[in-house]
DNA sequence: GTGTTAATTTCGGCT
DNA sequence: AGCCGAAGTTAACAC
């Protein structure tokens, strides 16, 4: 990973165009070749930078450049697409380079995999008698969360969420439209448990009969095993 | 901007829980005091971060600590929600800060406000004979990006999309069934509209009648009168 | 490889 | 301040 502080413009070209003018900003340039403008202040996305795969190239300085004080002109290019940035490095107040090595990751707990993996161990809480069919379940528009039963034997969809919005709404309507084609399963009750849902999409959601049911992760961890947990 | 290379392990609780275990990485500290973790691959976003606003605290190491050769102990903690990030620096290689100053930002062109600046001047390239209504047309879930009148006077709604995908079909479809029961507007034609449209997108608009239109940027933007460039 | 969905999404615009 | 939609989204996973 190189380190550079140095007063800067940049130029990105591809998807977009985009213009940086002249500020100080910390550059990093990661061994795989992408790199990354920041700025002082924002959140983690910076200002601009290119993905990997891509190659730095830097070209010649003529005259011009070095009567106008410009101390290098990088070159960035995607190596699969036109993607450009193009850096224009004024002043470097800083250049470190350091070898970092290979990362073991990130390891989560308590994304949407989870709460469908402990929604489906405890399924009776959707409703007394609710017994699981299967998780993921295929359909032509791809799969359902969970498939399950009701007590009287009735086919029930659920769509899960972390954040309950109105386009998870509109995907459990897609499936629900698909499985009521399918005699065998026809009528398909639907069901949106997310940990939070937000009002515009349970109004949607209650409006064409799909039931909404707000999950406590913590509680539906509690309620398990303990077997399976990650740490 | 303070930029620490470290050997470190750190873990995030909030929204989630996540660990990270024991590697060399780049920290940047911002001066609003969120924190980046780098690894030196993967794309701009970090192994693990803390977004502003929030509070870095050093905590005081006890004899275990400094017997287990850890160097330092953080607590990044968000001001507003429980969200935490703990570092542990078990060795610094480098720890270095620069003074950045404020950021002029990024001078974007080319995303969906300016497709639909051009669109609605030529909406012509729509069809034979057709008028602009108005941009931003409201309804009762939100503004409709183009209304337009076909050569008969017929309404006609345009959803535009950069690239053109499901959701943005799902959209468009909402907005038509609303304008829809509108007497003096009904019936009104659909058009998705997009630099590039999936073909799962454009199956799914066309069998519900609405019709594709892919649109060429630099083609419309040669095609207008060039005043209002960005740069 | 293509397509679909999730994300500690972030970011901007508008009400 | 909250809600909604876009993003150079990126990333993981299934087919």
């Amino acid at each position: 990973m190189r380190v550079v502080i140095a007063r800067c413009e940049a130029a990105y070209s591809g998807r977009l165009n985009a213009y940086l003018p002249v500020a100080v900003r910390t550059i990093l340039v990661k061994a795989d070749g992408s790199v990354l403008l920041h700025s002082d202040g924002g959140s983690y996305k910076p200002l601009n930078w290119m993905s990997p795969p891509c190659t730095l190239r830097e070209l010649p300085l003529d005259d011009a450049d070095t009567s106008a004080g410009i101390s290098a002109r990088w070159v960035v290019q995607h190596d699969k697409s036109d993607d450009r940035l193009e850096i224009t490095l004024h002043e470097v107040i800083a250049d470190t380079t350091h070898e970092l090595g290979e990362d073991p990751g990130l390891i989560k707990d308590g994304v949407e995999a989870h709460l469908q993996e402990l929604l489906a161990q405890h399924v009776g809480m959707l409703g007394e008698g609710y017994t699981l069919v299967r998780r993921e379940y295929p359909t032509a528009i791809g799969p359902v969360d969970i498939l399950a039963r009701d007590a009287h034997g009735g086919a029930v969809a659920v769509q899960i969420k972390r954040r309950g919005e109105i386009d998870g709404v509109e995907q459990l309507t897609r499936y629900l439209e698909l499985l009521n084609r399918d005699p065998l399963l026809s009528p398909v009750e639907g069901i949106f448990a997310a940990q939070e849902i937000k009002p515009q999409a349970r109004t949607l959601a209650e409006d064409r009969g799909i039931r909404c049911v707000v999950l406590d992760y913590e509680h539906m961890r509690g309620a398990d095993t303990g077997a399976d947990r990650l740490f």
